[in-house]
RNA sequence: GGGGACGUGGCGAAAUAGGUAGACGCAGCGGACUUAAAAUCCGUUGGAGCGAUCCGUGCGGGUUCAAGUCCCGCCGUCCCUACCA
């Protein structure tokens, strides 16, 4: 009777021999094989684990593995991506200090990973709260500071009021903190920033390179980072209505050539002409300060109306000074866009067509549709913005849109009134978080020198461990003696900087701290450049847009002050889908975790008490929202390898899946079938390593089809079809099963030919069983680095194949064929198929469709 | 408003140079073993029909010997983004 696998037994054992022989550290740069650099987005320590952080981790450690087979040098680390809010909320809701709180959750976390079985080299793993880790953050904020990549603004910022702190604009979503959901306020505070518009240029054009990317990630950050060409330029003011502030009034246009279109002007309620005239103008105070509420806080901005207010002033056309426009503050216009302030042309832009028909202004139409008559073109309520030609438009008559564009920005550039302007959606990175769990700024402000970095040699500045977070705001700023500190330059008392840096700072940097960990400089330079860039970043794609943007900022930040020396950090990304959940609330708003409720006479009910609770939406399973599944129980009912393989089983890896437990058994018995077939195979077999010597017969059929196997297996995990990998893995294992009973000669040979390719293709998903069974075939060493298996390519091709034979494009039978049979005789046997008889009797053959070793078609009429 | 993805059995899904639609799995059904059950194994499972056969990849057209796949037009779902001048 065949003994049970027993995973309790084997995968502790199997995982302590691996941690013995350190299989999984990188080692030292070995330039002597290729080497891959696999990562997954390190997790932020919320607790426990949950399923979507195994599908992450599973889809990371076959690539790693599947590599490390393959021969390459691998690098698969792992930390903790530690510093953030919630630790301060548990600090707050149950008295436990942050760092407390952060450090059990990462040793539950870590314990629980390793019972995963990843290939992770644990020897690099670091937290983002490591001073040793966030002092050469520092160190980096200091360089990039000297390099002119920080600067101090004061600026308006995004305020959190149910946080307390600033959000930097990619982390408001609708208007709301994305986190909190709380309606955001703006405030104007002084904040340290990060200069990512200065590589705006490059990190839209390098996107095209980044071909390992998802096309939709990198549509998305072009998006983001909103490059446009256009022109700016300066209007002058009507003498008769003098501005109350200095110079003229500049706009930035991408449709200089509807220039002679233009009705009016129109600036943001927070532009300095509107803050001047607002001084002793009630009403135009008033409209603006209405504008502002209603401006940051509503969502739906599309059906938000258009309003304005004519602020009485008149500007001269550029190109026609008989002509003045009016002035109007519009709702629409957004200061921090641009100039603050454009030109209107109502028939080209239906934002400012709505507008000029609401306050009545002029509507000119300036490009003509082709085929289109001059006297025939009105517009009424919807702006053309097609292509056409340029007209009522003096000197750019009869221009196409591009030309006309140049001509009038060349004009304008003439007239030393305006210049050709690339101008950017993307704003600079305010990185000053009021909170206490993050990075210290290494700043000391004072009042004879202003803002001074702390020197190098006293860094890190660490986070003081005696606070309290008994009321609102930054427990820094409260804490009685950790900011007065003296200034490094002057020695007199100065002011320590009290804000912290925003996490995503952390996350932006720590793929180059895995390559090596020098205590005094940030990188190792070497390591660096051996390890860098990620060969495989694996991750979700909510990142898309914020942390793969500032890591992308990073790399090229690091590399000009010479930290590391690839302007890209990530060579290859895949997204993976997230997994989901049914979201469960108590009657009075709490959520509950899915173990908490059941299903009872089709009523879902609270557990515990019997109340029957509301089934919220489907969402990404979250701490906050508590609708995570532990893996736990599955691990301990069926092993990690089960896990590992029903989570990469079925749905294709990019794909979001609603998790559910069903089928999980169904992996379970697979794992029991995979290891039966080891179980049966006698003890005095040959080796894993064995290349059976057959001509024919079953046992060379069992060889095939292992040989075609592991060419299905290896092209579907090179391209991140894990399940397509698993079930060609399932067919496989049929096959073997199946061949039990066959007696042929070289049967045993075969067989444990087949089981060792098994053995290691099945290594990626199910380690400890790979592991297990390869000593059971008596094979030398390790599985998880045994070479990955090579198919012979005479075992691809079949000598005979089966190949349909339609009429009229319907298959009506089967001919079995020698391969490269000639066309002819192919068309001959297949006029004679049998099934295909009763379908070709009293019709004319028209013709034969052969196409070699798929198909036959034999078409009538 | 802009951008993108997707639509295939009861369910998750395969089919990525146009070439046997539904691989593999879940659930189901039938059977074997068992006093019985569990476990395991075998068979079966897109729909209609006793059958030969017919119909089937969201809907309507088209190209082709051949369309889930390519083209045109709809319908639907989801995601991202949003007054960006």
């Amino acid at each position: 009777m065949a003994a049970r696998y027993n995973h309790r037994e084997v995968e502790p054992r199997q995982r302590a021999r691996w941690d013995q022989a350190k299989l999984f550290e990188a080692g030292t740069p070995d330039p002597s094989r290729p080497k891959c650099y696999v990562l997954e987005m390190f997790p932020y320590p919320s607790g426990r684990i949950h399923i979507g952080h195994v599908r992450n981790y599973a889809m990371g450690d076959v690539i790693a593995r599947r590599r490390r087979a393959a021969g390459d040098q691998v690098l698969h680390p792992m930390g903790w991506d530690a510093f953030g809010l919630p630790a301060e909320n548990a600090a707050r809701e149950r008295g436990a200090h942050p760092g407390e709180w952060t450090r059990d959750n990462i040793n539950t976390m870590r314990t629980q990973l390793q019972q995963l079985g990843f290939a992770l080299d644990w020897t690099r793993e670091f937290a983002t709260c490591d001073p040793s880790y966030y002092r050469h953050q520092q160190s980096m904020f200091l360089d990039f500071l000297a390099a002119g990549l920080v600067y101090r603004k004061k600026s308006k910022v995004n305020w959190d009021p149910v946080e307390n702190t600033v959000l930097a604009n990619e982390q408001v979503v609708d208007g709301r903190g994305w986190r909190s959901g709380a309606l955001v306020e703006q405030r104007y505070l002084e904040q340290w920033m990060f200069a990512i518009t200065r590589f705006g240029q490059e990190l839209v054009e390098a996107l095209d390179e980044l071909t390992g990317w998802p096309e939709k990630v990198r549509t998305m950050q072009s998006n983001w980072i909103g490059r446009s060409e256009g022109l700016k330029f300066s209007f002058d003011f009507d003498v008769a209505t003098p501005s109350p502030v200095a110079g003229g009034l500049e706009v930035y246009t991408t449709r200089p050539d509807t220039l002679f279109g233009a009705s009016f002007a129109a600036i943001s309620v927070d532009h300095p002409i509107a803050l001047a005239l607002a001084e002793g103008h009630t009403d135009l105070a008033e409209f603006c300060a209405d504008c502002r509420r209603a401006g940051t806080s509503e969502e739906a901005v599309e059906t938000q109306e258009k309003r304005g207010f004519d602020t009485g002033l008149r500007v001269v056309h550029p190109f026609d000074a008989s002509q003045t426009l009016p002035v109007w503050i519009a709702n629409f216009v957004l200061m921090d866009y641009g100039t603050g302030a454009v030109f209107a042309c109502p028939a080209h832009d239906q934002r400012d067509l709505d507008f000029a028909r609401k306050y009545n202004l002029s509507v000119l139409p300036v490009v003509l549709p082709e085929g289109a008559e001059p006297e025939a073109m009105v517009i009424t309520h919807t702006a053309y913005v097609g292509a056409g030609t340029i007209f009522n438009s003096g000197f750019l008559d009869g221009l196409t849109i591009d030309a006309a564009k140049a001509v009038a920005i060349n004009k304008m550039e003439a007239l030393g009134q305006g210049k050709r302007t690339v101008n950017f959606r993307l704003r600079d990175w305010g990185i000053s978080r009021q909170r206490y769990w993050g990075s210290p700024i290494p700043i000391i402000h004072c009042q004879n020198c202003g803002p001074v970095g702390v020197p190098v040699e006293q860094l890190p500045v660490t986070l003081p461990e005696d606070v309290s977070f008994d009321r609102p705001g930054n427990p820094l700023d409260h804490h009685p003696s950790w900011k007065h500190v003296a200034c490094p330059k002057c020695g007199t008392p100065a002011l320590r900087e009290t804000d912290t840096l925003d996490t995503f700072v952390d996350s932006s940097w720590y793929w180059a701290r895995f390559c090596g960990q020098p205590e005094n400089q940030p990188t190792d330079l070497e390591a660096v450049k051996h390890w860098l860039p990620v060969d495989h970043y694996i991750g979700g794609v909510e990142h898309a847009i914020l942390h793969l943007l500032y890591s992308r900022f990073f790399a090229r930040a690091m590399k000009s002050v010479g930290h590391q020396p690839y302007s890209e950090p990530f060579t290859r990304l895949f997204t993976q889908g997230m997994v989901t959940h049914a979201t469960y609330k108590t009657q009075n708003g709490v959520w509950l975790s899915p173990s908490e409720v059941e299903e009872r006479d089709g009523v879902w009910v609270d557990r515990e008490f019997g109340q029957p609770v509301t089934i919220g939406a489907i969402e990404k399973m979250s701490k906050s929202k508590r609708n995570t599944v532990d893996p736990e129980e599955i691990i301990d009912t069926y092993g990690a390898d089960v896990a590992r393989l029903f989570v990469l089983s079925d749905s294709p890896p990019e794909r979001d899946v609603e998790w559910s437990q069903s089928g999980v058994e169904g992996s379970w018995r697979f794992i029991q079938k995979v290891w039966a077939a080891y179980d049966a195979l006698p003890e005095d077999a040959p080796g894993p390593l064995t290349t059976a010597t057959v001509a024919q017969g079953p046992a060379l059929e069992l060889r095939r089809a292992g040989h075609k196997a592991v060419a299905a297996i290896t092209a579907a995990i090179d391209s991140y079809r894990f399940n397509s990998a698993i079930a060609h893995i399932h067919e496989l294992v049929g096959h073997i099963r199946r061949a039990e009973t066959l007696e042929a000669p070289h049967m045993l040979e075969a067989r444990a030919e087949v089981l060792g390719i098994l053995a290691r293709v099945m290594q990626p998903f199910t380690p400890h069983l790979s592991e297990e069974a390869w000593t059971r075939l008596g094979g030398d060493g390790f599985c998880a680095q045994a070479p990955w298996p090579h198919p012979d390519p005479a075992l691809l091709i079949d000598t005979t194949l089966i190949m349909p034979v339609q009429v009229n494009g319907k298959k009506r039978g089967e001919l079995v064929l020698e391969k490269g049979m000639p066309r002819d005789e192919i068309e001959a046997l297949a006029l004679k198929c049998p099934d295909a008889q009763p379908f070709l009797v009293g019709q004319n053959v028209a013709k034969v469709i052969v196409v070699p070793d798929r198909i036959i078609n034999i078409v009538t009429g």
